[in-house]
DNA sequence: AGCACGCCGACT
DNA sequence: GTCGGCGTGCTC
């Protein structure tokens, strides 16, 4: 009986497919192995999914020619088996085929087109070869154990040779008894080339060659030590935990703790409370600028039982800390959304800090949520999830209250910092003396003030500044769609108003519908226009400025910081990356140019955004001795996410944001799908998204379903490309599935090739 | 995805 | 006559 392997594929095809063993192979191969295998005319990268069966249920052959594996690129698994059924419902639930998906979660597996692959790193080391062994072990001085190496050999070492072994002997006692790398001998003395080379082929020696694990942490992070107090609320939090770890069973909870409060400490615990039982822990950050920080008091807790995985890591980097994980040397992983990828086995449990950060989905390929799938991660593992957060996501914090998680809540911080006091400014209602710049008189004297007294500025910009979304200058109104509460999108080609979520339009008004002031304008501030007026403003001042386009390499970003950190940057300007995880003790002014910036994204989270940033913006204030001062401008003093942020009080935003929700059906009152049509025709764009729209209402049209649209992409044309959307609503995620089942199914008949079609589940913004 | 096949317009 | 455009189908 033959061996055959069900093979997930590097090709978007919707099922894995059957092969054979290789020719002239016996031993089966275990699943999770790299293989390459051939598709039709080609060869194409897959991966093992374990043993198939050649006939179906029914007992049917199948109506398919096997062909056999070609060649088995990894003998070791690149991931274990137990991760499969994960993967398995990944393609199932975000509708993405299975090859892709492993694709996704293995980043250095090779590619089908590009045959590169990552290799480990390893230098030549020497250690003692036979000859050397006995008079080691019977111990003695270097003196006699060299004696008794040329005893051994009958007096045949040479002079240099003598010397380069006294050098090894040396190193190997001062390294405790570890390998000595080669290089480090060839230092000390440039000529020992040949002589070890004759000690290695007299057996004295014996050459070796090493893994090397690159180090990802730059330089050694700081230490952190252990406290050995814990506060009341952090004990609290852990005697709820740590049973639940104990159970082994899968339990959410929602760690609702404000800025400062010691949330890193309870998760360092949990941790080490996994290892203690011999378990994994998983923990994910939204972005390398929390990794970087959380690293820090990671390594110092762990070391190399620690591995970090983000895309600040050269690829030699991921290579070793993903093998180190496989190995099982590393037994934490702390990454990126990525990471929940990691080759974890028996994990005790799964942390995701700052859960309700956008940075979680991946918005192109695969769109996952990270924080949703490590939620699965530990409902698989049967073990507990912690999504720690100031400012909980309105889905999790919903799920809190109607007992689907567990809400455990940490009110004080650490050292008893008060949280700084917050102004608002009213960019509406204050006469400025400079009209033309963003600043407000009040935060332009606050930060010449803070430059004087020789502290530092944070300026936040909130870069989501949508330019096309129609501002009253006069009440700060953003006009919005009737239907949808979001804002209506300004097309100024065909001068007109469109909701993007239902399609529908309006006249530009000259009136704001809220004070009939006719002084509307579209609006736009980005953090490059905002550096400009600072340098304009405080031409002495020194100023930085961090933002996905400055902070695409690490270095960069570290160095920022570190120039921060020693006092060599005033003002310091940047977008939501800044927002989280820093503190500078120096830095006692924070000013928000433009609060309700993100209120003009028509995106029915547009005031969760809004509140969370501006709460932890917050939170960056007052971390040293002083309290701290805290400046918002907007032109939305009232809006609810504006103003109780101001006041720190979530629970009230909370009610605020489902009593909006609730009426219209959002989540956590539904689940959404957003099914993307892009390409470079627009009639056939707009065509294929009417065809599938038509579709789906004449299968699915009843009222457990909203089907709303199509209607043009908020960014209607990007890169030459035109984009439509079809946006689903329903209360049952099962629906959902079917209908995206069925469209796929149908998609050859309803979607020309020319047209491309994406399905994002869960979309996490509407762009 | 990638690679075949197949069916219509302007070229040696 | 045929070279080559890209719409369509299939891959164990």
């Amino acid at each position: 009986m033959e061996l055959t392997y069900e093979v997930a594929v590097d090709a978007p095809l919707a099922t894995p497919l059957t092969y054979s063993q290789p020719a002239g192979r016996t031993t089966p191969i275990p699943a999770g192995c790299c293989v390459r295998v051939p598709l039709g005319r080609r060869k194409v990268i897959g991966y093992v999914l374990g043993p198939a069966s050649l006939t179906d249920p029914a007992g049917a052959e199948p109506a398919f020619a096997v062909k056999a594996i070609a060649e088995v690129i990894d003998e070791t698994p690149l991931f274990p088996q137990t991760l499969i059924p994960f993967y398995r419902w990944i393609a199932r639930y975000y509708h993405h085929p299975l090859g892709n998906v492993l694709r996704t979660a293995l980043p250095l597996a090779p590619t089908s087109r590009s045959g590169r692959r990552v290799s480990a790193k390893t230098r030549k080391t020497l250690t003692p070869g036979p000859v050397l062994l006995s008079p080691l072990q019977s111990g003695g001085t270097t003196e006699e154990v060299l004696a008794a190496v040329e005893y051994s050999l009958d007096g045949r070492l040479k002079n240099a040779e003598h010397k380069a072994l006294s050098l090894f002997l040396d190193d190997l006692r001062s390294g405790g008894n570890r390998p000595v790398p080669r290089s480090l001998l060839l230092r000390r003395y440039p000529g020992a080339g040949p002589r070890l080379t004759r000690l290695v082929d007299l057996g004295v020696l014996c050459s070796v060659n090493e893994r090397v694990y690159r180090d990802p942490f730059g330089q050694t992070p700081v230490f952190h030590p252990r406290p050995a107090q814990l506060t009341d609320e952090q004990q609290q939090v852990l005697e709820a935990l740590l049973p639940a770890m104990d159970r082994a069973a899968f339990a959410p909870f929602v760690l609702f703790g404000v800025t400062g409060c010691g949330k890193t400490e309870v998760y360092l615990r949990l941790v080490e409370h996994a290892l203690t039982r011999g378990k994994t822990a998983l923990v994910l950050v939204p972005e390398i600028a929390l990794a970087s920080q959380l690293e820090a008091h990671f390594y110092s807790r762990f070391g190399a039982r620690l591995a970090v995985l983000h895309s600040g890591l050269s690829d030699g980097e991921r290579f070793d800390q993903w093998h180190n994980v496989l190995t099982g040397e590393a037994r934490v992983v702390l990454g990126a959304r990525s990471a929940v990828f990691a080759p974890l086995e028996h994990v005790g449990v799964v942390i995701v800090d700052e859960e309700h950060e956008p940075a979680y989905k991946q918005e192109d390929g695969l769109r996952y949520n990270g924080r949703d799938l490590a939620v699965l991660r530990a409902k698989m593992a049967e073990c507990p999830a912690v999504l720690g957060s100031a400012t909980p996501s309105v889905v999790s914090y919903h799920h809190c209250l109607h007992g689907k998680y567990t809400l455990l809540t940490m009110r004080k911080r650490v050292a008893e910092q008060p949280l700084p006091t917050v102004e608002l400014v009213d960019l509406a209602a204050t006469e400025r003396s400079r009209p033309d710049l963003a600043f407000s008189d009040r935060l332009i004297n606050a930060m010449a003030q803070t430059l004087e007294q020789g502290q530092q500025t944070l300026l936040f910009v909130n870069r989501r500044g949508f330019s096309s979304s129609m501002l009253c200058r006069d009440c700060g109104a953003i006009l919005q769609c009737r239907h949808c509460q979001v804002s209506m999108t300004l097309h100024r080609s065909r001068n007109l108003l469109m909701c993007h979520y239902c399609g529908s339009t309006q006249h530009p008004s000259t009136l704001c519908p809220a004070c009939g002031s006719p002084r509307l304008s579209g609006v736009g501030i980005g953090s490059e226009r905002i550096e400009e007026e600072v340098r304009q403003l405080f031409p002495e001042a020194r100023i930085a400025r961090l933002d996905s386009d400055t902070t695409a390499n690490r270095r960069h970003y570290l160095a920022t910081l570190q120039a921060v950190r020693t006092r060599q940057v005033d003002m310091l300007i940047g977008t939501q990356m800044i927002a989280k995880g820093l503190h500078f003790p120096h830095m006692t002014l924070v000013g928000v140019v433009w609060a309700d910036a993100g209120l003009a994204m028509p995106d029915y989270k547009a005031a969760e955004r809004t509140y969370s940033l501006l709460a932890q913006v917050t939170g960056r204030a007052g971390r040293g001795a002083d309290p701290g001062r805290v400046i918002i401008q907007t032109y939305q003093p009232s809006h609810y996410s504006v103003r109780l942020a101001q006041h720190h009080d979530y629970e009230a935003f909370f009610a605020q944001e489902i009593a909006v929700r609730r009426p219209l059906g959002y989540p956590p009152f539904s689940r959404l799908v957003n099914i993307r049509f892009s390409g470079l025709k627009e009639q056939q764009v707009a065509q294929a998204a009417g065809r599938v729209a038509e579709f789906l209402r004449r299968q699915y049209g009843n009222n457990q379903v909203d089907v709303l649209g199509p209607s043009p992409a908020p960014l209607v044309k990007l890169k030459d490309r035109t984009r439509w959307q079809l946006l689903l609503k329903s209360g049952s995620s099962a629906l959902l599935q079917a209908m995206c089942e069925a469209l796929l199914a149908e998609k050859a008949e309803l979607c020309p090739r020319s047209v491309s079609m994406s399905l994002d589940v869960d979309p996490e913004n509407m762009m």
